[in-house]
RNA sequence: CGGGGCAUAGUGAAACGGCCAUCACGAGUCCUUUGGGAGGAUUUAUUCUGAGUUCGAAUCUCAGUGCCCCGACCA
């Protein structure tokens, strides 16, 4: 992608109306736009941070044999009047129609279910959706932290013994962590023992440290799990005695349903026994704001490799010089080519100084940079986001050297 | 939903009830510039909406709307 090119640019101001880390920041650097309080336009650097959350959690989905559908987002009253949620705040009304703007999937997903588990041989099954969530938030906040309208992945699995589930749900414990490694948090995320809620006596929350969190938990020293404030103040369990309190923003949530719904929507098996539900929610949103609070510094962000929207910063100063100019163009080409995701900041009418603090505030990991000055030593310069050392490259080795060193990154 | 704050150009700010609403950045055109936000020329507004007070309102009053923050709430 040609920085010249690109949809948006840059900001120097902070927006006067977020106070935010993450949205001031993903708003200067043109990431996202605020269109209404909670509810967040998704430009094309932001979307493609977005997309690589995505697919790293339909990645981890696929690999614990759950099979992804796509369900609506307008929902008709009747499911809903069954369970008694139709009535509660949360969900969007759609005016003068027995319609709602979907805040959770359990409505839609058991009836659809009834049509196609007919018998325990088609057991256990996860069937999961990575859709736009609509809220009626009395408060959104924190910018793309807590909004109106999310993208959240929703998982439902289906079980006719508490073993089943049980074993499901270890399963997809270790699969959130995965997801939480690839996108950089798992030093700062920890599962979370929750209340049950409205549910069921399980639930855990994933929960990664961060100031700009909503929630306090307590980290047990000796296992390394945690345990949510509600829990805490109730019964100091898990036998530990030693706790850190902490700020700490959810970023995923597991419970085991039951049979609240499959015995409301009547969903069995062939002996008459209603399934055993597990529920596994994952806001997508909500996980790429927890990433920026993490990692950033005065500067801007700092993107983790493998969500960051390019992995390559380009920069050619100097676009005046012929030389520079054209040398610039053909490593693009060539990085191009060798399938690498680069932003080439071929803008000619910027200063260095504005170039290089855009590379900043956007948080690609790798900057390489061509200049006159570099360009006499026939090489580029390569520094890290986040690191101040800077080193030079021979231009005919950068392709080895990227090969070698992009998984390091 | 309770409490507090704010609303002026694309962005961020300034302006005692009184002259043509000012400045910076951005953006457009022309010229010069290029290693940490460069210089000159020129262009860039329905002061959130509606009512009221006043000779006169960005400024005061009332109502509305929107946004932010604290709390309550929260798969």
């Amino acid at each position: 992608m040609k920085q010249a090119d690109l949809l948006t640019r840059t900001v120097k101001e902070n927006p006067k109306d977020e106070i935010s880390l993450n949205a001031k920041l993903l708003t200067r650097a043109g990431f996202v736009d605020k269109l209404a309080s909670g509810i967040y336009t998704y430009l094309p650097l932001g979307l493609r941070v977005l997309s690589k959350i995505e697919n790293i959690v339909r990645e981890e989905m696929n690999s614990v044999g759950a099979q992804e559908i796509l369900m609506p987002s307008l929902l008709p009253k009747d499911n809903w009047e069954k369970t008694g949620r139709w009535n509660v705040e949360e969900m969007y009304k759609i005016h003068d129609e027995n319609l709602g703007l979907g805040w959770t999937h359990e409505e839609i997903i058991t009836p659809l279910m009834k049509k196609h588990i007919l018998s325990s041989h088609d057991l256990p099954k996860a069937i999961y959706q990575i859709q736009s969530k609509f809220r009626n938030e009395p408060r959104a906040k924190s910018g793309i932290l807590r909004g109106r309208e999310f993208l959240m992945k929703d998982l439902y699995s289906f079980h006719n013994n508490e073993e089943s589930l049980n074993e499901y749900y270890e399963r997809i414990k270790k699969a959130y962590f995965r997801i939480y490694e690839r996108c950089g948090l798992k030093d700062k995320t920890y599962l979370t023992l929750a209340g049950g809620g409205t549910f069921s006596s399980s639930s855990h929350e994933f929960q990664t440290i961060t100031s700009a969190g909503e929630d306090i938990i307590y980290i047990c020293k000796e296992c390394g799990n945690a345990i949510n404030k509600e829990v805490f103040d109730k019964k100091c369990s898990c036998g530990g005695k030693d706790f850190i309190e902490e700020k700490a923003i959810e970023v995923g949530n597991i419970f085991k349903l039951g049979t609240k719904y499959s015995k409301v929507f009547d969903l069995k098996d062939e002996n008459g026994k209603h399934l055993i539900m597990g529920c596994y929610g994952l806001g997508v949103s909500r996980l790429m704001g927890a990433i920026v609070e993490v990692f950033n510094d005065d500067k801007g962000m700092m993107w983790p490799k493998n969500v960051a929207p390019f992995s390559i910063h380009l920069v050619s100063l100097d676009m005046g010089d012929n030389d520079v100019k054209q040398k610039a163009e053909e490593i693009y080409d060539i990085l191009q080519n060798s399938n690498l995701e680069v932003l080439y900041d071929n803008r000619d009418e910027k200063t260095a100084g504005e170039k290089l603090n855009d590379c900043d505030l956007i948080g690609i990991p790798m900057r390489i940079v061509i200049s006159q000055k570099t360009l006499k030593e026939e090489s580029v310069e390569i520094k890290k986001r986040g690191e101040e050392k800077t080193e030079l490259l021979k231009i005919k080795d950068l392709i080895d050297f990227l090969k070698n060193d992009i998984q390091d990154i």
